[in-house]
Order: structure tokens, then sequence, then C-alpha cells
DNA sequence: AAAGTATTTAGATATTTGTCTAAATATATA
DNA sequence: TATATATTTAGACAAATATCTAAATACTTT
């Protein structure tokens, strides 16, 4: 839980979410959506997947990194609980 | 949805919410819960509040926490953009 | 009005985080 | 095998964050 959410708390890792929602990707794809250096967005990946939210494949030089949805149902029941009515 | 994220990325605040879950309670009742500094406590309440996850409510020289649960459906919106289909 | 209780604000400090450049690793191609 | 391309790892640094103690503010009670 505690990396879920750390990983979430950056504009930039958020963004990656969204264009992996889109379709997969390199990194070197992904690097080109943004103004950031290669290695700053390496290291945003390396915390989406020590989080679960994304996974990658490597594919000769490439890697491909792809999202992960099932994390996400365990961070919406998380948030369901305050959802539950109380007296 | 910055303010928000940035609320959720800390184990105390979202044990913070967890406990108004339950019920409203004063600054002190909250802080009784920790074994943090009221200021502290204070610090993230005030993050809290920021987010719009709480809001505070004076009453005679307490002040009341209560959850404010309708920030949790933005976020939850957001998060189902990952749950529809693609391709 | 003075003293006590509840809470926040201010200021300091150690840790974490996002970013960069330079170097390392791995694969592809000439 | 040498060079080019894709990506990560390492190390440095400035900015953000969580925490603390001390002081300030606000209300209540004696």
């Amino acid at each position: 839980m505690n990396a879920l959410f750390k990983a979430l708390n950056d504009p930039t890792r958020r963004e990656i979410l969204e264009l992996l929602q889109q379709r997969d990707m390199t990194a070197g794809e992904i690097v080109d959506h943004f103004t950031i250096s290669g290695p700053s967005i390496s290291h945003h990946l390396d915390l989406l997947k020590q989080a679960g939210l994304v996974s990658a494949e490597k594919e000769g030089q490439y890697i491909y990194y792809s999202l992960n949805t099932t994390v996400v149902d365990e961070i919406m029941k998380w948030f369901l609980q305050f959802k539950t009515k109380k007296k």
C-alpha cells in the first residue's frame, strides 16, 4: 500500500500510467513524451514497477512497459471503505 | 489531484482517515491515537484539509475533524479510467 | 483577571525525493 | 569485431517532507 501511494504521488508517474493505458510502450517512447531526461524516467518506471502498477518485458534491445490494472482493484477497494455508511 | 495524492502518501494520514471514518474526533483525540507529537499531527490534518479529505469545525476550545467523502468519489473516478478496456 | 487546556504556528533538522550528467550494460548492425 | 542504439545504474545535489521543541493564540474556568 505504501509503495502504491508513493508511486502515485508524482504527476510524471501518473502521466506515464495514462500513456500506458492507451498502449504498451518502450522506455524510449515514454521518454519522448516528456522533457525529463532518460535516467529520470527510468527511475520513475522503476518506482511504478515496484508498486506493481506496470510491468516490463524485454524484447531485443527494447524494453516494453505495460499497465497492470490488478493493483488498481486493490487500491479502489481501499477507497471503498470510506464510502460505507456509518450510523 | 496533486494535493490529494500528496495527502494520501503518508501512513499516518491514511490512518487518520480511517479513524475519522468511524467517528468525528477532536484534534486531541486524534493525537492520542499516535505516538507522534501534537504539532506534527496538526500539520498532517492541515494537509488532509488542503486536499479536501477532511473538514474542521470549531466548537468551543475544541476543533472537530470529520471525513469528507465527496473527494473520494473524484479520486475513484480517476482510477476508473484504467479499468476501461483498451482495443 | 489569572491560570489551565486545546490547538496551531514558527523555526530547526534529518531524511526522502526528483532531477541531472557520466558511466555501465546489453543488444543490433555494419 | 567495432560502432551505434536502448536502457539502466551510480553518484551528486537542490528541493520537499516529517518530525521535533518552543512559542503563540484562543477558549474556559476559577
